[in-house]
DNA sequence: CCTGGGATTTTCT
DNA sequence: GAAAATCCCAGGA
């Protein structure tokens, strides 16, 4: 999707990201004798239809990291639309945004929950889609660490969230209350989660 | 089904 | 020094 996409009102953007599919290129580079960097293997993709996300908008969301003001964390939420924000939680799990909105606005969209094809279970079974639900594991399958971090979501970046024209219906999209933001105030009761 | 606690490190006060 | 946009596992009902 292009910068302009994600240069809109970030709630209508986070519903318009259901049923996108966020696209991953791991680059396979081979060595061959006598030869440095030739590249000989094929690109492996992974695909993920987004199926939850959550928005955090503007200097006063006080469950938004932007709410403290830019700092050397939340500037890229400042910066331009189409950039990745991706930060540590808890030590442990890396959270995959995407910036949204004009440069200066602070925003930017939580991929929470993808669907992605293969077998239920790592050991087989005959699911064609299995669902990875939570940021963390988001992060995991995808394999996106703080590398990402501030980098525009392109094919050149290795990651980036492509239009698959899938229609969803109005009638699926349900909307709740953002997740572990209690200590938000009277933000905490936004209905900014949106999924399918 | 549900609840509670531990892991682990960055960030800001 | 405390909290954090989380996840996993154990134990009880």
């Amino acid at each position: 999707m292009s910068q302009k996409f994600f240069n809109r009102p970030t709630l209508i953007v986070a519903k318009d990201l259901l049923g996108k599919f966020l696209v991953r290129r791991f680059p396979k580079n081979a060595y061959r004798r006598g030869q440095n960097k030739t590249r000989t293997g094929t690109d492996k993709f992974l695909t993920g239809m987004i199926m939850e996300v959550e928005a955090y908008i503007g200097p006063y969301d006080k469950a938004s990291h932007a709410s403290r003001g830019k700092t050397e964390r939340t500037k890229v939420m400042f910066g331009k639309p189409g950039h990745w924000y991706v930060y540590l939680i808890y030590g442990m799990y890396y959270c995959l945004n995407i910036v949204t909105e004009k440069e200066n606005y602070p925003a930017a969209i939580l991929i929470r929950s993808v669907l992605v094809e293969g077998p239920a279970s790592p050991k087989g079974g005959r699911a064609l889609q299995r669902g990875v639900y939570g940021p963390g594991r988001v992060s995991k399958c995808f394999k996106i660490d703080k590398r990402f971090n501030e980098k525009p979501a392109s094919i050149k970046t290795g990651l980036w969230i492509e239009n698959g024209n899938i229609k969803i219906n109005p009638r699926l999209i349900k909307r709740g209350k953002r997740i572990g933001v209690d200590y938000a105030g009277k933000w905490k009761n936004k209905l900014w989660r949106f999924y399918i």
